[in-house]
RNA sequence: GGUGGGGUGGCCGAGCGGCUAAAGGCAGCAGACUGUAAAUCUGCCCUCCUCAGGAGUACGUAGGUUCGAAUCCUACCCCCACCA
């Protein structure tokens, strides 16, 4: 423990920590906050380009409940401003802009999220959830100039990182996504003045945004403000984390249901689960140290605390006990199938030559017939545990079992039931 | 504004009149092996058709030449470099 906060200390300890502008500095607000001054108000931004979160930002809501369960004042800031130009920071070309409409859509499935890690009110360290929009909309042009534009300058601007590379890479860069960075900065600062905002955190693909924020606040009004990014969420082998066959592993019950969220995480490689331990639960240091030691198979059992703690922080308690019975039913002995998700089929349909190739696809086990075909004939598919060999057989009200269910897989991983309902 | 180069499947990247639904790599999926892990091996990887086969789309956009085009021609759009 080499610093006094507790704030910085559990970031430290909990692998949150990448770059930070002045730690010291940062570690003296805490410490201040911590013992009853005025509370450490810190920020992270979220755009809205797509109708939910995923693992990625996992990491970034973590970060703001640390800062609340020390005793900080998180703010969620929603970006419905800055999506109107779009973040080029990770990109290598421009991407399409969002219309409103989307945006304002995207905000409001997104926004429902961080209640299950922030706890929001009126009081002194309660989460806030403002939108950029609220000030970035009114700015005029000269104003901005005058009063943002000043303290940029273009030398600094072209050293950052994604300009580099998209101007090595001889890829273009508009004048909007070169201007973006201007608008994080600002926010950085209105937050400052609306909220006394003294932290922006984020990635670290963020680091060049942050700074510049960090350095607009001190030269705009003299502020001694903070930034630090945490490492991006990668896997053991260096990839990306987030990656499913269906898709992103989204945040949105809708989009991915508890129990292959459940899944997701108890199919982390061996050598994540520590790591992943550390940043996604509030599961004590000292037992994240036992589980992590664990050798050979046991190290499931580290897998399976994962799967249950991060699925009960963002599902729920109840939705992480089903999707945990649901897999051993799926799996093992015991358990309840209960918690597998379901996609309806009607009686109708049974009777109508519904072929198994079109069902796989309406049941959203695959993407096309040809898909479903293809898995068919790798022996990839099973119903009600028996591997089918025909796509082309027809679904009929035989394939209902004791239950009253049709139970589809596909690989190992992946089951859905479909109900029939009378 | 001028000159030259370029736009290929999720990404990278070959192809430059038929053998091309398009080499190769990455990512992904399924199977085997395992511990619902990793590594490895095998297969798959545009869509549709009750399918040992067939059809339809596809190589920036729109036309054209040709028995036949991602490959040739024309126009247009976009990108890059250099010059002005």
């Amino acid at each position: 423990m080499t610093h006094k906060s507790e704030f910085v200390n559990t970031l430290i300890a909990r692998g949150h920590l990448y770059q930070a502008t002045d730690l010291e500095g940062l570690d003296a607000a805490a410490l201040a906050s911590e013992r009853g001054g005025p509370p450490l108000v810190g920020y992270i931004g979220f755009d809205c380009t797509a109708p939910s979160l995923h693992v990625g930002h996992l990491l970034q809501i973590m970060l703001l409940r640390r800062l609340q369960q020390c005793g900080g004042k998180p703010i969620a800031l929603m970006g419905g401003g800055t999506t109107r130009v779009g973040d080029p920071s990770d990109k290598n070309e421009a991407r399409p802009l969002l219309t409103l409409d989307t945006i304002a859509a995207n905000k409001a499935e997104i926004a429902k999220v961080f209640s299950r890690f922030l706890t929001f009110g009126q009081g002194r360290c309660d989460a806030i959830q403002p939108d950029n929009a609220d000030w970035l909309a009114e700015v005029r042009w000269l104003d901005m100039l005058r009063d943002i534009g000043r303290h940029f300058t273009i030398n600094k601007m072209v050293g950052l990182e994604f300009v580099k590379r998209r101007l090595d890479a001889e890829q273009p860069i508009t004048f909007l996504e070169f201007n973006y960075m201007l608008l994080q900065a600002y926010d950085f600062l209105e937050l400052a003045r609306r909220y006394d905002c003294s932290l922006q955190m984020g990635g670290s693909d963020q680091w060049g945004n942050i700074v510049q924020g960090v350095e607009l606040c001190r030269r705009a009004e003299d502020r001694a403000v903070f930034g630090l990014t945490q490492p991006l969420l990668m896997s053991a082998s260096g990839q990306k984390m987030g990656k499913t066959a269906g898709g992103a592993v989204w945040l949105n019950a809708e989009m991915l249901s508890p129990f292959d969220y459940w899944q997701y995480w108890r199919n982390v490689d061996d050598a994540d689960v520590g790591r992943l331990l550390r940043v996604l639960t509030d599961t004590p240091l000292e037992e994240i140290v036992r589980l992590e030691a664990l050798q050979g198979a046991e190290i499931n059992d580290a897998k399976k605390l994962l799967a249950d703690e991060t699925t009960k922080l963002l599902h729920g308690e109840a939705a992480a006990a089903a999707a945990a019975s649901a897999a051993a039913a799926s799996f093992g002995a015991g358990g309840d199938i209960a918690g597998l998700p379901r996609f309806p089929i009607s009686p109708a349909q049974l009777t109508g030559g519904y072929l198994i190739t079109a069902a796989l696809v309406d049941v959203g086990l695959a993407v096309s017939k040809s898909e479903a075909k293809r898995l068919v004939e790798q022996g990839g598919v099973s119903v009600n545990g028996r591997v089918v060999r025909n796509g082309l057989e027809p679904v009929t009200p035989a394939f209902i079992n004791a239950d009253g269910e049709i139970l589809w897989s596909r690989g190992k991983k992946r089951v859905i039931q479909a109900l029939s309902p009378t």
